[in-house]
DNA sequence: CCTCATTGTGAGGTAACCTCAGCGAAAGAG
DNA sequence: CTCTTTCGCTGAGGTTACCTCACAATGAGG
């Protein structure tokens, strides 16, 4: 069993976790995704929010449409651009959000908790270089 | 940025990778994952594939049938139980999950470079410690 | 035997993505 | 100031990878 695996393994775990967390606010994975860079941003056009997303802006208009069914964002327009829409998040939104983000850091506490401090620094030093290239 | 998020990141940026390197060879994720358990087994009755890779069992005889449509996969009938049908690798099926299997390593070799040895040590020994518990 | 459980698959559904066409709005060319 | 071109979003319809349900053939226990 080699190195790249054993990442696979611990992020899938990690992954399922969050996945059951999330089922509890019965919120599908992308809308979460969405919601969470939404909230990150304040507000996104709609077309941003595709681009950050890595889905096609079609796509987008679909998440959007399912957020604000819940009444978790609204489509504002945009003052700058009349063709644009501003999606922003309510206020139960960010309720919502906030909630999503504590139980996956409750996960990810819950996994790294097998690890004894010194280890786990050690964990988060080596992974940061990896994604500081 | 918590350790939760770093692991998320550069287990997405393998499988980012892995799956560019799996599209020069034209096979899904889910082929090429079952290909990958059917390989490391020998063969396998459709349903314990099924449990394998989790999925239904109706949803395995799609796979099945896409990979024996490539030729890397052959149905024997089971000669314990006339119901069941033992699916098999072919010797094209072997080559094939070898080839992908050198792309994965591949493919994390790439990411792990930007570390030292030490660090890389490091790094196998803490994740080991996650994986078994 | 007769019933009941199990195996694989046909039929048909759903979720999350996609492309393409089109409409209203903006922006550059003359 | 028009005119054409480009841009931002969405309706229509397709694809993929799953799913459930029903069913025929087979196996297993009373």
């Amino acid at each position: 069993m080699e190195t790249g695996d054993l990442l696979m393994m611990v992020a899938r775990e990690l992954r399922r976790g969050i996945g059951t967390a999330m089922a509890r606010w019965e919120i599908t994975p992308g809308q979460a995704r969405a919601l969470r860079v939404l909230c990150a941003a304040g507000s996104l056009r709609l077309s941003a929010l595709a681009d950050e997303l890595r889905i096609a802006p079609r796509s987008a208009t679909e998440v959007v449409d399912a957020l604000q069914g819940r009444g978790l964002v609204t489509r504002e327009p945009d003052p700058a651009d009349r063709r644009a829409t501003s999606v922003v998040p309510t206020s139960e939104g960010r309720r919502v959000s906030a909630l999503l983000d504590t139980a996956r850091t409750a996960q990810a506490e819950q996994l790294l908790a097998r690890l004894a401090p010194p280890d786990r620094a050690e964990l988060d030093r080596i992974l940061r270089l990896i994604i500081d290239e």
